[in-house]
DNA sequence: ATAGGGTTAG
């Protein structure tokens, strides 16, 4: 999303940030304004209130430069981050641990992971909370495993770990879907701390136990915050129980609790992923009601919501009615539902509004293709692919995690690096025999490239889900028949991945739990838990 | 006197 916004100066509305909320930040104060000195180059373009009662000029101190790597943090100021530190070191101010923490925070939280690292290393004295600021970052970087690398570390260097450490390194388990490590984390704390907790429900539901995320939830014995429900919403919305999530929701108010942007989200969230579509555009148009403001992930929804039921017109009319300027994720979703629909009209609306935002997805490519070739229409087929080479288009390997005797097991499309890729091979092939006669028939609409039938067969049968799976299957073989097969993925599942996993559940009599991009499916006795919507 | 690290989100 980054390279969609290369001329932002202030790049505070970036999606996966917060906007700073500049009028509320403590950083702001009048009295930390009035101890800076105006001439310094990072604090140029500000007009902040300058002091008529005091004329004296004051020092940049450490506090001053902590005050404002933090502001330049939260608001992603990196060239005036960068204009700190060597003020900081010209001032020497460098062998200060506490500012060098600060500053190490801001490089992590700035996405600046390289330089991070470099002042980790570098600096003359490291406690916990600097660990804890370079594990969070590596986290928020999508870096889980070398968060919990460092986390390891930790413990062998002798470094105590705080509550905050142990927040951080549930959040790295929560990405890599890693609840054995989770939990052995978690356990050693008592369920008092409301933000430990919180994120123990996530790590839990993101690693697809919602049923002991909600444990936890309801055996917290402390004061539960907004954020506490939000979470459990949010873990029975993606895990396709709607009506758990929403009668959550529907307690909030009981509770003493607000409902804010995020609760909103979440129930649409839940909404979303079980298509109940009128209930959803109550949600959606209760909030001004309630003095919720709606956000592009507000509209994101609910667009899905709509185009997912086939309301591919209400949904277009969403997105061109709304005050702010929707994002390509927006469109994105009409045209995805465009393709199940089979509708070439709002495909191109769709593609063309993408295209002139200058986003080039594979994926994007593949749908209007898709959309042509279901009506045969070759020559226009032809023409998204010519478009698509001569474009930089970006593409995203699907990759899939699934864990067997301690490890996790990375595959990739058509993997040949696993040490028993042989035998998943053969595992492959004994289940498309196995499922061809239970009636599969291969997705190969799926598959862009113009080669035959066969090919395209072959094209599919290898995705890196499958090769999870059909391992999960084989490190299974005997093992306790409750047990699921658990799969990490990070894209969404492959439409054909998602009718095979049906024919295997109700095959192998063996439960299939995969985590996607935004959703968990569970394949069981031959459907799925998202009931096709998806 | 005033400083550092933490949770939910299409």
């Amino acid at each position: 999303m980054r390279q969609l916004l290369p001329n932002q100066t202030t790049p505070i509305s970036l999606p996966h940030r917060r906007p700073f909320p500049i009028f509320l930040s403590p950083f702001s104060s009048s009295r930390t304004l009035r101890n800076l000195t105006i001439r310094r180059p990072f604090l140029r373009r500000t007009n902040f209130p300058q002091s008529s009662s005091s004329s004296a000029i004051c020092r940049v101190d450490a506090l001053t430069c902590s005050f404002t790597l933090k502001a330049c943090a939260r608001a992603l100021c990196s060239s005036a981050m960068d204009q700190l530190h060597c003020q900081i070191n010209r001032r020497g101010l460098s062998a200060d641990s506490l500012l060098c923490t600060t500053l190490l925070d801001a490089y992590s939280k700035n996405g600046d992971l390289i330089s991070a690292y470099k002042l980790f290393d570098e600096m003359p004295v490291r406690d916990v909370a600097s660990w804890n600021a370079l594990i969070a970052g590596l986290v928020s970087g999508n870096r889980a495993s070398e968060a919990m690398e460092l986390y390891k570390r930790m413990e062998t260097e002798g470094i105590r770990r705080s509550e905050v450490t142990v927040v951080a390194a549930l959040g790295a388990c929560s990405h890599l879907g890693d609840v054995k490590e989770g939990e052995n984390i978690f356990h050693g704390y008592s369920n008092d701390n409301v933000i430990v907790s919180n994120a123990a429900i996530d790590m839990y539901s993101k690693c697809g136990f919602v049923d002991k995320a909600y444990q936890v939830f309801e055996q917290f014995t402390g004061k539960k915050s907004v954020v506490t429900w939000n979470t459990m919403i949010t873990g029975f919305a993606v895990h396709g129980e709607a009506h758990r999530a929403l009668e959550i929701f529907d307690k909030l108010e009981d509770n003493g609790i607000k409902p804010d942007d995020v609760s909103y989200l979440a129930a649409l969230t839940a909404c979303r992923h079980a298509g109940l579509v009128e209930y959803g555009l109550s949600v959606f148009n209760n909030m001004a009601c309630k003095g919720v403001e709606r956000n592009m992930k507000h509209y994101g929804c609910v667009v899905d919501l709509l185009s997912r039921a086939g309301r591919l017109r209400e949904a277009h009319d969403i997105i061109c009615s709304m005050s702010m300027i929707p994002d390509p994720v927006l469109w994105q979703s009409l045209l995805g539902a465009s393709e199940i629909y089979s509708d070439v009209e709002m495909a191109e609306i769709a593609s063309r509004e993408i295209k002139e935002m200058g986003v080039n997805n594979d994926g994007d490519f593949v749908l209007l293709s898709n959309v042509y070739a279901a009506q045969g229409r070759w020559k226009d087929v032809g023409r998204v692919r010519d478009d698509m080479e001569s474009k930089q288009v970006k593409k995203i390997p699907g990759l899939s995690y699934i864990e067997a005797k301690g490890t996790i097991h990375e595959f990739y499309n058509s993997d040949k690096s696993h040490e028993q890729w042989r035998e998943i091979y053969e595992k492959i092939d004994e289940i498309r025999f196995k499922i061809r006669e239970d009636g599969y028939v291969a997705q190969t609409g799926l598959v862009l490239h113009d080669i035959g039938e066969e090919e395209k067969e072959n094209a599919l049968c290898y995705h890196s889900e499958k090769l999870a799976v059909a391992y999960g299957l084989m490190m299974m073989d005997g093992a306790d028949e409750e047990s699921p097969v658990r799969v990490i993925n990070n894209l969404r599942i492959c439409g054909d991945c998602h009718v095979v996993f049906k024919h295997i559940s109700k095959i192998y009599k063996r439960e299939i739990i995969v985590r996607d991009r935004v959703r968990f499916h569970r394949f069981k006795d031959g459907s799925c838990s998202c009931r096709d919507f998806w």
